[in-house]
DNA sequence: TTGACGACCATAAAATTCCATGTGATCCCA
DNA sequence: TGGGATCACATGGAATTTTATGGTCGTCAA
């Protein structure tokens, strides 16, 4: 099973066009994206930080499979399904391994000229998302910190007895 | 069940290659790193040490169960993931059986050029360390010291219980 | 006709693969 | 038991391929 991991940083240019990175493509490979009648990338603003989700046909399952769970026309449902699906854009591929990221989805996470021209993808395991790399950097930080307090929780995740620290 | 025992010590160039010690290289066969559709090594800077911690699938494994407890799309698991998954790389083993550590990671525990252009492979069961030379020196003497004081609760290990390959 | 958008091409940098060498350990045979 | 040959491993360098990225051209629509 192929995870999308690790962090890259890219160039977006002024057409917002950037190169996703190559082990990222590999993933999505494998996850349904084929070359030919190739769906796309889906790619959508992060419903709680200032980012991108994206992610393959794993990912559009996992949408499908969190709205089954809900009762049909229940208000819950429709506002999940606009705030999921309303905002969807499906990215194609060209072939030079890139991604032209709209400008509606550039807003949301500032990307482009405000972001110095630059983004990250960051590999969550099922998708991946693009950040501003300076906002990428904050939340980085705080993630490590809250990974410090789980770590004494869950015994860590290097349970190596090494007497570390 | 292998595990990753004994230290090594060997040369890193400026490229950032080093060869992986040929017995941990056999214990990650037999973990899930198969040469075809090979995964690679899996590593991340260690949270508490100047050092890298590595493994192969059952490593991977064990971070996936960290997050399988959270709801997906949980602004909590998505914050973990990036911790966890975002600090990972994936390094491939070359047909001599080298890895190449990306820049990133040698600045974690200073290798390279500022370590004597060596590293120390650290063998600790489930999963392997690198290390700079000098910083693992201090470490395994503190870690002696400690042992001492702890050895009448530990009573007789004696029997040596060499599995080394 | 003009402007935006998408496809195509070219280039430089970086990474990966390949090959060759030295060295140390092991095994076999005399 | 000593010597020699062989093998495995680590290491250095070079060549080839992949990747990122900038630019240009053509096309479609307003």
């Amino acid at each position: 099973m192929d995870r999308f991991v690790s962090t890259f940083t890219n160039k977006i240019d002024a057409k917002g066009r950037v190169s996703v990175p190559a082990p990222f493509r590999a993933v999505l490979e494998r996850d349904g994206y084929a070359g030919a009648g190739a769906s796309g990338i889906y790619c959508y603003p992060s419903l709680d930080a200032p980012a991108l989700d994206c992610g393959g046909e794993r990912l559009a399952k996992k949408i499908d499979g969190l709205l089954a769970g809900l009762p049909d026309y229940s208000d819950e449902r429709d506002e999940l399904s606009v705030a999921l699906y309303g905002d969807v854009q499906v990215l194609a591929l060209d072939g030079d391994g890139r991604i032209i990221v709209p400008e509606s989805l550039r807003a949301h996470a500032s990307l482009g000229e405000s972001s110095g021209g630059q983004v990250t993808f960051v590999g969550l395991g099922d998708k991946f998302q693009i950040w501003a790399p300076q906002a990428f950097d904050a939340r980085r930080k705080a993630a490590r910190e809250k990974v410090q307090e789980h770590r004494k929780l869950l015994g860590g995740v290097g349970s190596d007895g090494s007497g570390a620290r």
